[in-house]
DNA sequence: GATGAATATAGGCGCACTTCGATATACTCG
DNA sequence: CGAGTATATCGAAGTGCGCCTATATTCATC
């Protein structure tokens, strides 16, 4: 299959990760040193680095160099992008009960909707 | 890794998929028959049956046997689940600029926080 | 510049996931 | 019961992801 590149399936995909999950939660009590979560977690420092790589790829994280430690984020904006794509799935009120389908054309689903 | 059975990494897991967002996107404006899934979709039908399934698995949606016809509807307790697993994430006001680490213990973060 | 610490990258291995065709199951209708 | 439709399961092929060790990069300090 062709190499998904909706901003939305990769902010999920990157926060459907035990590991990542967890750092993200530590994320939003404020910001944490990279170093730290090399300490706190059970895998190697060079997993932890590809995991917060993922978290900034996807959006999620900003860094910030002090030295030789580089501080991580939770990004706001994040958070609020997974806010507004949990708001889109939820049932519309006026199409409870109303059935799609069946000879009906689904409703066209854009990848990435605004 | 040992398999991941948290209930939290299951959801996301289940919605950061191309075609199963779409699935659920097209859910959340009414139940869709599984029929329509399979002509809608570019992928085989025992694929999109393998999506609805992993969709259900992880308790996105349910199902209704109407005939021969399966209508599968989104579960509104699944999209409060991730509205809340959002919420889990939002950087605490109080923590803003509060720093965590180095030396620090992280607080410990439980796979599944209620 | 050399040393040491913190972080990132490279390469490879193993396993899980996606997909398919083939086939099985469930239901309807004649 | 037999035929036809809808859906699910099976088993295999290809791909991607997470993990590791080894190594490179970046920065502070001497």
């Amino acid at each position: 299959m062709a190499r998904t590149t909706d901003p939305d399936i990769s902010l999920l995909r990157a926060a459907a990760d035990p590991i990542r999950l967890r750092m993200l939660r530590q994320l939003s009590l404020g910001p944490v040193c990279a170093c730290d979560f090399t300490a706190d977690s059970k895998v190697s420092q060079p997993t932890v680095s590809h995991h917060l790589r993922v978290l900034r790829d996807a959006g999620w994280v900003s860094t910030e160099r002090r030295g030789t430690w580089i501080w991580y984020s939770i990004r706001p904006d994040a958070v609020e992008r997974l806010r507004a794509l949990g708001a889109g799935l939820d049932p519309e009120p006026a199409a409870l009960g109303q059935v799609h389908g069946r000879g009906v054309r689904l409703p066209v689903i854009e990848a990435n909707p605004q």
